[in-house]
This record gives structure tokens, C-alpha cells and sequence, in this order.
DNA sequence: AAAAAAG
């Protein structure tokens, strides 16, 4: 009797720690492993990969996550003291001590047929898409925006890797990011999600390292560990794991050697790496921390400090240890470093905290802030919690049916950890290719299950808000927001997990009356990128005015707590002023007026030339 | 009330 396939996936691809662990297979080396036959939903079976996520293999079992499961100890380090593996006698072997970051075909989309040509020579980015956003800057003397990658001033290898990356043009961020952040200045930019935001710090970042010549730092302090002269901080470990590889081709031969810390891994294999020596590190925070106070890594030599997802890292739940690591190790302070903040969105109170790690600093807004400038459809779809299984199945199932051979992955975002679990569940039981990622597995299924969803043959994936943000998914052309998020920026992060690159995607979201107190946000958001706000959806933003206002008065246009999708400097609002910022250089492009139905904020009379134009989001409402 | 991030 043979078992239906979704019960054999699930056995294969549940327990990936439970098998042997396979050898190390060189990255260039791996195949992707071909599919079977044909399976009543139209994709490829799953099949366990021997990919595991860790590019060594060690002894000692999987890294568990803090403190919950407790074996392994991940490797060496603590237990032989300080100092513990960090001497070896001979080099541990390394086959391929420089792998080549451009060669990973075989993890790339290998089970179904990519039917758009995305050979553009854009490096797949449609720059149509980008025609005529607005970009806003202020601060003092802003360096001018560039139109090429050759007239910027960097390395020659680094314009290597550009082409080898087939970038022919920087994206409107790009154009704009990069001069200034090569100018040395503090910037806090906000740019749609997809957009390029990676390359945007990281060319200037490694460009200036290569300036003040790799190695020039000992790799290793005296007793205080490595020390790196530039840190990306990411709120995500996968995130991490992306600008880290993101990197490493931009930095591809020209001697920088970049390397990744965090958590759920070895952080033996992490140190030895390290130790080799790091000009750039890449990491998140606790496992940073973790480090520093082993004293295998010192910030002192910090030159560029680069917050990923800047918001994110200073709300509430991250601003103690940026804090921390910010303030309280040993990283120069601001002004004696270069820091540079990036994100989709960047509400004012969260401006008003970055202000304190920057130094006279640029703040740009490239885009219509939020969304994706119209690339994402959005739907909202009024379902009870009851039906969102059964309606989330039809929208599957017409998907199967309705793509012609044409690429379609499904993001499915769910509010807890145990409703992944269980949500994944059902539609394998329904048969349907699922697999869920959250913070409550084991790093090694995390990015087993990122890796199964990318390549195609879990083409549905379950996921918290851990998978929200800065993942840069190739071909996910469906964003379902099954339980829509608290806050407006969360949502706007996670549809922007498709319509990447100027590439257009869809996203639906299931909403109720539990989620009314996002409605007016959402109204305001698809009105922004030209959707059609359905009717009904509007009743529910009338009667929420008062419980989410922030009292203090002021009616819905008013400024403060507003611009929660970012796009506005909230150093231009008088009553933030301080000593002599923005002066009267500034500029702005584009006019975004058209089509806006919000009514532009009242205080216009405080707005310096050559903004305003199109910042019409006027949240006024909840925060 | 939830997710993420060290062990």
C-alpha cells in the first residue's frame, strides 16, 4: 500500500535533525535533486535535500535554540576555556577557501519553469517600474544624486562584481544612497521594500573599507578578538544569512573578508571563520553580544555601522540592546563612526530614537513610501476566522489550476508560532505542499523550510512575522496575509515579500472584525498605491478614530504620529526642531499629487522648498 | 497579546 505523498513528505522533511548528517558537499558541487513524477497538485514532490544549512559539518550535534531543548552545546569554544579552538596547529581543512559567491545555480528555483524572461540586462530588475518616484532629501549639503555605477569613485573589483551581478543601472535608492553615504555622512533612508536597499550600503561600506585598505586593522586585537572596522546588524538570523551572502559577492575578490554571527548555529564554526579575520561583520544581536563579551570580537575599530531593517531594530523589542551594543561596548561613538539606517518604513517616534546613533546626518526617502509603487495588487477579502482555512484553500487550489506552467509561490503570513505549526498541518493533510518557518524551530528547519519554499518544492510557505521582513524571495508571487498584523508597517513589509525588483505581485488578506483597527491604515495605504478600497472596508475605519488616536487633539491631518509608512523627516516638524538641522538644502523630485486622496497636512507654511509634494499619508491615528 | 533575538 503506498502512502499518500503529503504523509512521506512529512516524515521525510519534518525531522531533518534526526538523520545522519550528511557529508559537506562544496556549494558548486551540490546538484539540486531531480523530482519524481507528477503529484495531484501539479508540483514536483518534495524531496529531502541534503542541503543542511550549516556549510561545515560538526560534531556534536545541531545548535537548539536558547535554552528550550538543550543538548547540544554547538561545538567546541566554551568548554576548552578562553581561547578554546582558536589556536590551530594547522589550518582546519578548506577545500574551497574562497568559493566563488556567483556560482550557486543549483540553489537557485530548480523545479519549476521560469516562463518570464527576466534577462533584461537589468540583472532582472524592470526599471520601468521605477519612472518618476518621488526621492526627498534633507539635511545639510546633500551630495547630488549619480546616474551610473562607474561615476561613483569605487574599487575596480567592486565594479567587477557589479557586472557580475548584471547591475547596469542603480535603482533610484541606489542612485541616491550611495553618494552620500560615500561622502562619509549619517543617513536614514527610507526606500520601498525590493529596491535594492542591500547594495545601497553595502558598495559604500566595502568601497570605504578597501579605502582604508583591508588588513591595514590587525585581524585580531590584542586580547579583545577580532576587530571589524564595519557592522550590519539585521533583526533576523536569515536576514543576516542574506546580506551576509549579498555581500560577499559585491566583496568578491577585493581582499574584505566578510563574515556572519548569529544565533541557533555553532558559533565555533562562526568563530573560526572570525578569526581568520573580518573586516565586515554581519550579524544579529544577541549572538553579537554573545561574542563581544567572550571577547572574540571589539567594536573599536567601527567605522561604518549599518542597521538593516532600522525600525524594526529600535522598536521595543530590539532598542535595549542596540542600545547596548551602540552605547555601551566599546564602538566609536556617533560622528566618529559613519552609521547608516535603512528601511521600508520609519515612523516618528522611531525616528526620534535613531536620531540619538547619527551625526548630522541625510534623511532620504526614495519612493512612494509603504508599498511598491502600485507593483503589488492588494485585495482584502472580508472572511471570519472560521472560513480562513477553507478560503485559503479555494485561493490555492484556483492557483494550481490558473497557472500555466507559470512560477507561483505562496507566502502565507500567520499571527503565532503554533498557528504556523498547525495552519502547515492542515494543508498537508489537504494535501497541499506547505511548509511552516517561526521562531520556535530549530535554526537548521528554519532554513531547511526557507530553502525547500525558494527552490520551489514547497512552493507554499506558513510563516510569522520572522519571515516579514528584508527576505528577498525570488518568484513569490502571492503574499496572503491569513491574519493581517497589528500595525500597518508590518503589513506593508511583508506584501513586500513579492513585487520585487520591479516585478509586479499579488497580495490578499483575509480581514474581520478583529482587525478593524487596522482598517483606516489600510484604506490609506491601498488608496496610496492606486487599489481599489472595497466599500465595506470603509465602515470599519469610520468608528476607530477614537481609540487609536494618540490624544493630544489635532485632527486627522495632523502631522505628529503621522507618516507611520515613513517618507517624511520628522526633524521638519517644528516642535522637533533642534539646533540647526535641515538647512534650506534639500531637494525633492518628482510629483507624486496626482492620484493622492488624502488631503496634504495642514502646517504646509513649515515645509521647506521642494517637499510635501507627495507625502500625503496622514495616519494621525495609532500610535 | 505576539514575534524576534544568546546559551
Amino acid at each position: 500500500m503506498t502512502m499518500p505523498w503529503s504523509d512521506s513528505f512529512t516524515e521525510s522533511t519534518r525531522n531533518p535533525t534526526r538523520r545522519t548528517l550528511p557529508k559537506y558537499i562544496p556549494r558548486h558541487l551540490r546538484n539540486s535533486e531531480g523530482g519524481g513524477g507528477s503529484y495531484g497538485y501539479g508540483y514536483a514532490p518534495p524531496t529531502e535535500s541534503p542541503q543542511y544549512g550549516f556549510r561545515q559539518s560538526y560534531a556534536g550535534g545541531p545548535g537548539r535554540q536558547a535554552g528550550r531543548n538543550g543538548p547540544g552545546r554547538g561545538g567546541g569554544g566554551r568548554g576548552r576555556g578562553r581561547g578554546g579552538g582558536r589556536f590551530w596547529a594547522q589550518p582546519p581543512p578548506n577545500p574551497t577557501p574562497d568559493p566563488n559567491p556567483f556560482d550557486n545555480v543549483s540553489e537557485e528555483f530548480d523545479q519549476l519553469k521560469v516562463t518570464e524572461d527576466e534577462g533584461d540586462g537589468n540583472g532582472g530588475i524592470n526599471f520601468d517600474a521605477y519612472e518618476d518616484i518621488p526621492v526627498d532629501a534633507s539635511g545639510e549639503d546633500i551630495p547630488p544624486p549619480v546616474d551610473t555605477f562607474v561615476e561613483i569613485d569605487l574599487a575596480e573589483c567592486l565594479n567587477e562584481n557589479i557586472k557580475r551581478c548584471k547591475y547596469v543601472k542603480p535603482t533610484p535608492i541606489q542612485r541616491h544612497a550611495i553618494p552620500i553615504a560615500m561622502a562619509g555622512r549619517d543617513l536614514m533612508a527610507c526606500a520601498q521594500t525590493g529596491s535594492g536597499k542591500t547594495a545601497a550600503f553595502c558598495f559604500p561600506i566595502i568601497s570605504g573599507v578597501l579605502n582604508n585598505g583591508v588588513g591595514l586593522s590587525p585581524a585580531r586585537g590584542v586580547d579583545r578578538g577580532v576587530c571589524p572596522s564595519a557592522l550590519i546588524l539585521s533583526p533576523t538570523r536569515e536576514l543576516a544569512g542574506q546580506i551576509h551572502e549579498e555581500a560577499k559577492k559585491f566583496g568578491y575578490q577585493s581582499g574584505v573578508k566578510i563574515a556572519v554571527a548569529y544565533g541557533g548555529a555553532p558559533i565555533s564554526q562562526q568563530l573560526r571563520i572570525l578569526d581568520r579575520g573580518c573586516d565586515i561583520l554581519v550579524a544579529t544581536p544577541g549572538r553579537l553580544v554573545d561574542m563581544i563579551e567572550r571577547s572574540r570580537v571589539s567594536l573599536s575599530n567601527i567605522k561604518y555601522l549599518a542597521l538593516d531593517e532600522a525600525d524594526r531594530m529600535l522598536d521595543m523589542g530590539f532598542e535595549p540592546q542596540i542600545r547596548r551594543i551602540v552605547e555601551q561596548m566599546d564602538m566609536p561613538r556617533s560622528g566618529a563612526r559613519q552609521t547608516l539606517l535603512f528601511s521600508a518604513t520609519f515612523p516618528d517616534e522611531i525616528q526620534r530614537l535613531a536620531a540619538d546613533f547619527l551625526s548630522n546626518y541625510i534623511f532620504l526617502s526614495v519612493g512612494r513610501v509603504g508599498s511598491s509603487t502600485g507593483l503589488i495588487a492588494q485585495r482584502v477579502e472580508l472572511v471570519e476566522d472560521m472560513d480562513k482555512r477553507n478560503h485559503l484553500m479555494k485561493l490555492l487550489s484556483q492557483q494550481a489550476n490558473g497557472a500555466h506552467g507559470k512560477v507561483a509561490l505562496t507566502l502565507v503570513f500567520v499571527e503565532t508560532k503554533r498557528s504556523a505549526d498547525s495552519l502547515e498541518n492542515w494543508l498537508r493533510m489537504n494535501r497541499f505542499p506547505a511548509i511552516a518557518i517561526h521562531g520556535d524551530k530549530v535554526q537548521m528547519e528554519r532554513e531547511q523550510a526557507l530553502r525547500l519554499f525558494k527552490c520551489g518544492k514547497t512552493p507554499i510557505l506558513v510563516a510569522t512575522d520572522v519571515a516579514s521582513r528584508g527576505l528577498d524571495i525570488p518568484h513569490v508571487s502571492h503574499v496572503i496575509n491569513f491574519d493581517l498584523p497589528k500595525s500597518i508597517d508590518d503589513y506593508v513589509h511583508r506584501i513586500g515579500r513579492t513585487g520585487r525588483a520591479g516585478n509586479s505581485g499579488l497580495a490578499t488578506a483575509f480581514f474581520n472584525a478583529k482587525n478593524q483597527p487596522l482598517a483606516k491604515g489600510l484604506i490609506e495605504l491601498m488608496q496610496e498605491s492606486n487599489q481599489e478600497v472595497p466599500s465595506w472596508l470603509n465602515e470599519y475605519a469610520e468608528g476607530e478614530s477614537q481609540t487609536y488616536s494618540s490624544g493630544g487633539g489635532g485632527g486627522r491631518n495632523r502631522r505628529s504620529g503621522g507618516s507611520k509608512f515613513g517618507g517624511y523627516d520628522y526633524r521638519r516638524d517644528s516642535q522637533y526642531a533642534h539646533d540647526s538641522y535641515y538647512g534650506p538644502s534639500s531637494y525633492g523630485y518628482g510629483d507624486y499629487s496626482g492620484g493622492m486622496s488624502a488631503a496634504p497636512y495642514n502646517d504646509a507654511a513649515s515645509v521647506p522648498n521642494g517637499y510635501g509634494n507627495y507625502e500625503t499619508i496622514v495616519a494621525g491615528g495609532w500610535d
